[in-house]
DNA sequence: CCATCAATTTGAACGATGTTCACATTAACA
DNA sequence: TGTTAATGTGAACATCGTTCAAATTGATGG
């Protein structure tokens, strides 16, 4: 049950450890199964150990969110790239809910500003970086420069773009597919089917001209 | 400070003044700010009172949910129609993001699934008829027959309809606009300039055609 | 008018949680 | 080898949601 068993007093490398485990639990119960004493009692560690390597509760869970965004961004990534930006935008997208569908419990704490310190450096670098691949995939489909996304004015079709992936994960993991559909198997069915419709409806391959 | 004095030994209504307590002080402090005990405190009733009339705290905020969704559905009931579908449901979007801007902890409350019971029938009714006019300005927009909405397939364009709003008034909740412009008053100035330009650039006003 | 019953409310429990702190242990280093 | 700083312990503490026997009162029927 415990991530590291341990025979010397001191763990060795509690904090990554801890990190680990932290994730681990929000995998299986989601964050709201999540407590420090459960981390530190999968870690092999007394409930008072944290405390020296995080700022609380709440420094955990920002390690935490950093090294699920980087696993965001390393998934968006590693998605194939056709070369026609309306596909690609599609692809992105369909990468972004996925992940969310799949790590319910993970995307929701990477939008708990509550639980998370969302003014830590390395932890806004990493929401940054996440969305990195799909922010240009946005702006090649609505033919902008791809530079200075960040920290600048938010181009409406590029805010346009980013909430309907957004809002789209936000509604899977909110159950929202099993109130509108009537499918047994509501999150499956919705990722292969009808998510791609939608994809498709939001951002369509561009009419072919003729000549 | 509490919602209701009292002189005699029963309350009178104290399950509608739960209700009240409990939704100011999610207003105030936020949902991770509302604890059983204050709403109880806040209504001038001891801890172990609310469990007489409700299936513990997570049956008291949903009938808070239900509370909010009644509000938001007669925000976006009072809006204007214009008679032009592009410009009513550019002004639903804005009702919608602009509700969770200005009640960021309420609309919270209504996201977490965690938080209140999703099958509850009076919950479900209310979600539904609060996001029936959007649903309608949206059929409106993409030429559909506005019957039969909800408990059907979910037809591509409306979905991303609704996904478009949602993502926007939790990327506003959520604090992205504050990473994305370097504005000193991130929210008024998004909801006020920023979002309709994006419900432009999402839903333009149809081109006219030439004769 | 009164007695009985059911509905409410109390207040003290219980277990669990995050955090703190004096203390124990040990790794790192002079 | 001896000293120091880092690391972990375990017992506190306040607060939380929940439960339950006892207390109080409104309502009902005689």
């Amino acid at each position: 049950m415990s991530v590291t068993a341990r025979e010397s007093y001191h763990h060795g490398d509690l904090k990554t450890a801890l990190i680990v485990a932290s994730e681990a639990i929000i995998r299986a119960e989601g964050v709201e199964g999540f407590t420090l004493r459960k981390a530190a009692k999968s870690a092999g560690v007394s409930p008072g150990a944290p405390s020296h390597h995080f700022n609380g509760t709440k420094g955990l869970l920002t390690a935490v969110a950093i090294r699920i965004f980087k696993q965001l961004g390393a998934e968006l990534d590693a998605l194939p790239s056709s070369g026609m930006p309306a596909q690609d935008l599609r692809t992105q997208a369909l990468g972004y809910v996925t992940f969310a569908a799949r790590n319910p419990g993970l995307f929701r704490l990477i939008c708990r500003v509550d639980l998370i310190d969302f003014k830590d450096a390395d932890l806004m670098q990493a929401s940054f970086e996440a969305l990195t691949h799909y922010a240009h995939a946005a702006a090649a489909y609505f033919g902008h420069e791809p530079t200075n996304l960040h920290h600048r004015v938010f181009r409406p079709h590029m805010a346009s773009a980013m909430a309907t992936a957004h809002g789209l994960a936000h509604m899977v993991i909110e159950g929202r597919p099993a109130l509108l559909f009537d499918t047994p198997d509501p999150i499956g069915t919705f990722i292969e089917t009808a998510l791609p419709s939608i994809l498709l409806a939001t951002w369509p391959d561009p009419t072919s001209i003729d000549p």
